[in-house]
DNA sequence: AAAGGTTATTGAACGCCGTTCATATATTTG
DNA sequence: CAAATATATGAACGGCGTTCAATAACCTTT
């Protein structure tokens, strides 16, 4: 009977995550407390910190859940569009990140909320995560600009997710005030489409 | 000999202000103390709170400074290419944008991190303040567009800024890996320049 | 100029936070 | 079953923004 020690050790660490996951996406990042998700599965508060290296380790695991969530949707688009122009696909993905952006806000925007602590840099496996961001932008990229190079192509593909991103970001946002979901996908449109436009001339 | 005590309380106003200043554009926003603050101008820690009404309010007041200064940038940038095409006038105005975050980033990332508390909404003259970062979109886009009603052309150059800002954003920020300023310059370019060029067509 | 009333200043104390660590408990090994 | 090893516990620590009763400064009135 041996093994025990190591299946209570993954059962607290994912009870702990399930907690993390779902307390981010109904309250926000800014809301989770230690406290809390050790009441939630019933644990000693010291007892996340054998399992986790801190709440920002934590953190990190979230929101590598939701960029798989993501990368999944972003897929989707991207194989629902594959025979569209290339204009078409790049305007797709756009609206379907913002669809996603406004289902899970919480959980959206803790990806990009979340700062490491101090000096401390973001760990390599969780910031390859971040391709899937990326990915499906590459495709109809190079289709749009065969010239590219493929360092030129990264870097753009980055470029018009940043776009995507600050559009998004900003209009969802209640800082200035908020924008009708109508609107910021109209200027999506309008900012992807005529880039593509210009690109493919 | 009157007034004196509305003296020494906007005295220990400003110097908290200027304080706040200097530490937030040395050490960023999320290194900000209460205690730090009341050591610089050699107050009581409790005297923060007679003349502002928390942090986040100094906050706010820094943040105005600070969009009142990138709001010169711009002014002077679109002054300068006045005389240019639209198009050219918008790229020139995203650099700018991007040139400032450059020379300024913890005052200048402070402007987005900053999350008043709970359900504090942002007060109405500093929502205003905020004007700065779209006003000069819109002659140049107006040009381009003539045909926009007011309120799309407003919604418009707020859309074209947060793409900037999401470029500039994402790009400088270490958060994936940064990227050299010049490569950011050259996807505003492209950006700014491909949609104005579609819009014009 | 002195007294009385009003406002500002002070800093110890409060409540909340993430994190630690000696101690108690559970599991594995010999 | 006992010794060895790893985990679980929760009180305690240090740091934070904020409060508040007591003290000091200022202004007004006479």
């Amino acid at each position: 009977m041996t093994g025990k020690r190591e299946a209570k050790r993954q059962k607290l660490r994912d009870d702990l995550l399930q907690s993390a996951v779902q307390r981010i996406a109904a309250d926000g990042l800014g809301k989770l407390r230690a406290r809390d998700l050790a009441t939630d599965v019933g644990c000693a508060l010291g007892a996340l910190y054998n399992v986790f290296a801190d709440i920002d380790d934590l953190v990190l695991h979230v929101n590598s859940l939701t960029l798989q969530a993501l990368g999944a949707k972003l897929s989707r688009a991207a194989q629902d569009g594959a025979v569209a122009r290339p204009a078409d696909q790049l305007v797709a993905l756009s609206h379907a990140y913002l669809d996603f952006a406004i289902a899970n806000p919480n959980s959206w925007a803790a990806l990009f909320d979340h700062q490491m602590p101090e000096g401390a840099q973001v760990p390599e496996w969780h910031l390859n995560e971040h391709a899937v961001l990326f990915i499906h932008i590459l495709e109809p990229l190079t289709v749009l600009m065969p010239n590219l190079s493929p360092e030129d192509g990264a870097m753009t593909a980055r470029g018009l997710f940043s776009a995507v991103h600050g559009v998004v970001s900003l209009g969802l946002q209640h800082r200035f005030s908020a924008v009708p979901a109508d609107n910021i996908r109209s200027m999506l449109t309008l900012l992807i489409g005529g880039f593509a436009k210009s690109a493919a001339a």
